[in-house]
DNA sequence: TCTGGGGTCCTAGGACCC
DNA sequence: TCTGGGGTCCTAGGACCC
């Protein structure tokens, strides 16, 4: 077996980078939803000391000082290039798994050429048609191609962004390098236990006990345990339809009321239940949760959630709101600054397995009508139909520093002067 | 003033059945 | 002191990923 991990390098932050030259060479930093915290940063802001995951109201002073480039998250954009960058590297491999927006493995067995040399073609290949950087770690097993691909990305300088570990020995200098929080699927909790157990690099923990890591990590850590000893457990999984589908947002300010919640549910269902169309899927379940600022202060905390089962399986946006609703309505406590919620949707089938129950179906006219009104929103961009109880208010993200839809957007197609 | 969003898998323990 | 035991299904919660 012989697997490719390649990854986009700082993905979002070289998104931005691309439609933008000027800030080569300059910090720049990506900010989620709302403007709320840091989720991609350049090489340059990273060494500035820039944490992932840091509120922006702390960085604001590094910011200002290093004249670092902040951007609110852009998500189109990173989305359509993402798909320009697969599409490329499918091109390497007869079996790809898209794993992430910003990585995906590659199946290179039996390719009949030197690796390194291949994922430096890939590399080369992307970066010139797309303008991001890529890397690429080469491994006889998933977990050991992550940790050849963060030799890749860190030693870019000696590998050229491309690394193989096909030998014993270079495996074993990988393992000794690579440090236990690193791994693959050892987190912060898991890293703290084997920490305490005398481990501190990946090659540890490849000497540990079977039966001490089948005790303390379950199956799971036994089979990392094997991929890092080279030995494959984990198989190519080939693009599956999701099993849930979440739809969930902060809110710049605190809601109190059960009116401005429910149209916030609604859309939220709403747009579970596109998601849901997308992939032709059912769902017979749903859950629906508020929270009030779990960041504490100055009020008193609630947060709960309820699972809803539908009473047949369904796509239609209409029943899921419904449902939604409802459950909404059961866990809404009056009193309460609510800061967070979110629908999940759940529990599906496929369109062409349903089994028509005897006396409850969903409305048999949901289906066309829903039809009708992804064909359209599809046509004439994002939402010119909704139901009239979605976006009541003038409910608005904080966005104080997106950039053009540059891809997805005819009036932000860059214009080239010759 | 200001702290994201969207997934997967595994297990323990309760409910229920025989 | 002194409980029956064993199977299956479901769910909540934890851990991990990006």
């Amino acid at each position: 077996m012989m697997f490719a991990l390649v990854d986009c390098n700082n993905f979002y932050a070289s998104c931005e980078r691309m439609f933008n030259p000027s800030l080569n060479g300059r910090p720049v930093v990506v900010l989620s939803n709302n403007d709320g915290c840091v989720i991609a940063r350049s090489n340059e802001a990273k060494a500035l000391g820039i944490p992932m995951g840091a509120p922006a109201f702390q960085i604001q002073l590094l910011v200002e000082r290093n004249e670092v480039a902040v951007f609110s998250a852009n998500f189109p954009l990173y989305g359509d290039m993402s798909r320009r960058v697969m599409t490329i590297l499918s091109e390497y491999s007869p079996e790809q798994e898209i794993y992430s927006i910003d990585e995906c493995f590659l199946n290179l067995t039996g390719i009949n050429e030197d690796l390194a040399a291949y994922g430096l073609k890939m590399r080369t290949h992307v970066l010139k048609w797309t303008g991001i950087p890529v890397s690429v770690g080469m491994a006889p097993t998933k977990a050991l191609a992550k940790a050849a691909n963060r030799i890749a990305k860190k030693f870019t300088e000696r590998t050229g962004g491309s690394y193989v570990i096909d030998t014993d020995e270079k495996r074993i200098k990988a393992l000794k390098w690579l440090p236990l929080e690193d791994v693959w699927g050892i987190g912060r909790r898991q890293a703290v236990k084997l920490k305490a157990a005398g481990m501190r690099t990946a090659y540890d923990f490849t000497q540990a006990d079977r039966e001490w890591v089948r005790k303390n990590m379950t199956i799971v850590g036994v089979k990392l345990q094997d991929e890092l000893n080279g030995i494959p457990c984990m198989e190519m999984n080939p693009v599956e339809k999701k099993q849930s589908i979440t739809t969930t947002r902060s809110f710049e300010k605190a809601y109190k009321s059960l009116d401005e919640l429910r149209e916030r549910i609604t859309t939220f269902a709403a747009s579970s239940a596109e998601s849901l169309r997308k992939q032709n899927s059912l769902c017979r379940s749903l859950m629906v949760f508020i929270e009030t600022n779990r960041f504490g202060e100055p009020f008193e905390q609630y947060s709960n959630n309820l699972m809803v089962k539908l009473p047949f399986a369904t796509s239609s946006t209409i029943e899921i709101v419904q449902s939604a609703v409802q459950g909404l309505q059961k866990i809404f406590k009056e009193g309460y600054h609510y800061k967070r919620a979110g629908v999940v949707l759940m529990d599906f089938i496929s369109e062409t397995n349903l089994q028509p129950s005897l006396f409850f179906n969903s409305d048999p006219r949901h289906l066309s009508l829903m039809q009708t009104v992804d064909k359209l929103n599809n046509k004439f961009g994002t939402h010119v139909l909704k139901l009239a109880s979605q976006d009541m208010r003038t409910w608005k993200m904080k966005q104080e520093h997106l950039s053009p839809a540059y891809t997805t957007n005819l009036n932000d197609v860059i214009r080239v002067k010759i």
